[in-house]
DNA sequence: CCGGCCCTACGAAAACTTTCGTATTGATTC
DNA sequence: GAATCAATACGAAAGTTTTCGTAGGGCCGG
């Protein structure tokens, strides 16, 4: 049934907002972005990309009002897990291991979220080791 | 100190051969590369991209000899760092939690490799919850 | 009705990545 | 030294992603 198209990095972006806002209009998500700084784009790039992204079935559009309204049509965590395994893949020769080991290892994570992976651990695998 | 540029896909595919394998040749990289199967690309195509690399200063290129040698000048773990850094900060909303929690609930971790996980968070935590 | 405003549609430029053909030059062999 | 082989240099095409300008149509206050 799938095939979902990846996501680019532009589109991350949006696909971003989308999930954090839900249906949004174009101008909700154009000033969002602009709002979260990291990207300047302008208004009709941001239109742009969600018509690509409603081509590649990564948006749904509805068109019934005069101003469209776009929804996610992947989810978060499908879209964070396929990323995820695609880095895996390409960086870190297939091991899952490393990608964690990389990701606890970096200052990134605090000692808070330690804990939690920790419990995340215990309750995957049944609190024993 | 420099910003080291992020190395694009072929790019990283050429790193993974300097690293596992050490200063190559051209004939070198491209031999793996098609080995590797994943990638097929002519030698020529190879080269470029050596060169490419070689202006982004992600390889050093000996050329002492005829045939030029290369040499990986960036670490595996701090490309790895980064990508996956870059991965956190563009998809999990800065959150390296959640692409650990992602990565640990996905099918690519293995219960031997949970234990693992484990062992290193003892050790980084020191051993204490 | 008119002018201005907001919306989408469309096309194409700009930027970046990947690919390879062709030229050239150095080494080897007979 | 001519033929051949192997290597790098160069440039440009092809592919992908990102950007935005411009056009056209609906809507509203006057």
């Amino acid at each position: 049934m799938r095939a979902m198209p990846r996501p680019t990095n532009a589109e991350l972006a949006i696909l971003r907002v989308l999930w954090s806002s839900g249906p949004s209009t174009v101008r909700q998500v154009h000033e969002a972005l602009v709002a979260g700084g990291r990207r300047a784009v302008g208004y009709t790039t941001a239109l742009k990309l969600l018509q690509i992204m409603t081509d590649k079935r990564l948006v749904a559009c509805d068109t019934s009002a005069r101003t469209h309204v776009f929804t996610a049509r992947v989810s978060e965590t499908a879209t964070q897990k396929r990323l995820m395994t695609e880095l895996v893949d390409r960086a870190f020769g297939g091991s899952a291991l490393r990608l964690v080991q990389q990701a606890v290892a970096s200052k990134r994570v605090s000692v808070q979220e330690l804990r939690e992976i920790r419990r995340f651990l215990d309750e995957r695998n049944g609190g024993k080791s």
